[in-house]
DNA sequence: ACACTTAGTGTCTCCAGTACACAATCTAAT
DNA sequence: ATTAGATTGTGTACTGGAGACACTAAGTGT
């Protein structure tokens, strides 16, 4: 049986021309948008007005441009949809399932990103018409496969949690620990000890005291800490230029 | 500025035609196949004959069909080119650089697949005309992304490996403490302890004497091991259903 | 000044990871 | 039959991190 590919590069017989021609398929990007309130973790969403899906919440996303890298394609969206630029930006995975789309064949490439909610609400942004953060906790059903990336995002964010300190990307720049251990807890989703909690915390030596403390709180005050951000550019320099930490 | 998005389904006013009319990107599945000869780690290649790689080893991948899934393209692509129904498969991620492939716009979604060479070199099988065994090690430069694709693939294997015991994909059915201990290294890159290395495996519970010895060894026979398959079922199912882990 | 709320701290136990050396079993050669 | 050569197979002691656990300190509000 003779072999014929385009993509590999065998027995050439094709142009550019006739990869367009078998591209019946459209390629989409899809985020799922992290925030946190300092309560709950929650996902940016927007009402789907779509049949089967009409009124439930979709994930935000577009089609990938002929001229844009993905990576391009999933910063341009959170732009677009945030306002905000150099989120934390990572790919997930793709989903193809034939009939995953009632308008299509659309393939879509997923990426996780976390937004602190204080930047999402200052100015300058430009949050998508509709767009709503919704807890995951009071997500029980979403347009498309959505529900289905959502929770592989939730996996995922709740790996690398323990990997490396991207939580930072969901904390003001100041932040005490139990602020960071209410973080934790509510994405991992079990309690942990304080003592325990803090003392690895501090071993990683990734954080140092900022002097302040918290204020306006009806009891004692807790300190206020920050990274440490010569120990962070030499052991997770990738956390500090923003988008896509490949590998 | 108005919204309108055919993705998530906000403002609909288009459908299926738009769809495909959008679609100037087609979309590929590349497998890094990796096969293993009781000596060496490998990778199944074929030469590219495409400038400007010409001559460069590439990996096995094609076109995803409008009517297949993702996975099912992966499937049918590890099917053609090494024969072999059912092997371990699991997607990595997607790559979508503008100019990776000279021919126009291809997004290609990669899977790993992991191979005994006991199968591969079995009857019934079909292999991709002049497709190559080539061991990792002796590899310096592909075609395309594909050094890249199969550098991240292999990462994603090295942590797989001590997550869950995928090694018994790439090894005969009976099989040797030794022999694991060598499949272990070779990936990893580092030598091990043989005592800890035996130690820690046989705590896990997830292998058992076969009763059978090494035979033809000009030198002390090790004692032969298969996989504990009750274990396997309960703690491992997704490693019996062999496609597909998700998650 | 007292009650209330949350922050902050140290020790002990247990287990898993690591380092490490010698006897046992087979083959091949003489 | 004995010996040399090769590789398999085995146990113990040390160390460091994870986990369990209870009280004092520092604020606020009344």
């Amino acid at each position: 049986m003779e072999e014929k590919n385009i993509i590999t590069g065998e027995n050439i017989n094709s142009h550019l021309k006739d990869i367009e021609e078998h591209s019946k398929i459209a390629v989409s990007v899809d985020c799922v948008i992290f925030g946190y309130d300092m309560e709950e973790l929650k996902v940016l969403t927007i009402s789907c007005n779509m049949d089967p899906y009409k009124g439930l919440p979709s994930l935000i996303g577009d089609l990938v441009n002929e001229y844009e890298d993905l990576d391009q394609a999933a910063k341009r969206i959170l732009k677009e949809r945030t306002g905000i630029d150099n989120l934390y930006l990572e790919q997930i995975k793709s989903f193809g399932k034939v009939d995953r789309h009632p308008l299509g064949r659309v393939i879509t490439v997923t990426y996780f990103a976390l937004v602190k909610k204080e930047d999402y609400t200052s100015n300058g942004t430009r949050p998508a018409v509709n767009s709503k953060w919704i807890a995951l906790s009071q997500i029980n059903e979403m347009a498309f496969d959505h529900l289905n990336i959502t929770n592989v995002a939730l996996d995922t964010l709740r790996k690398k949690l323990l990997e490396c300190p991207i939580w930072m990307k969901l904390l003001p720049v100041d932040f005490s620990l139990p602020e960071l251990q209410h973080l934790f807890e509510t994405i991992i989703g079990i309690p942990l000890d304080k003592r325990n909690f803090r003392k690895k915390i501090l071993s990683l030596d990734i954080i140092q005291e900022s002097g302040k403390k918290q204020k306006d709180v009806p009891h004692r005050p807790a300190n206020l800490y920050r990274v440490n951000q010569k120990k962070l550019k030499k052991e997770y320099s990738f956390l500090l230029k923003n988008p896509f930490h490949h590998g």
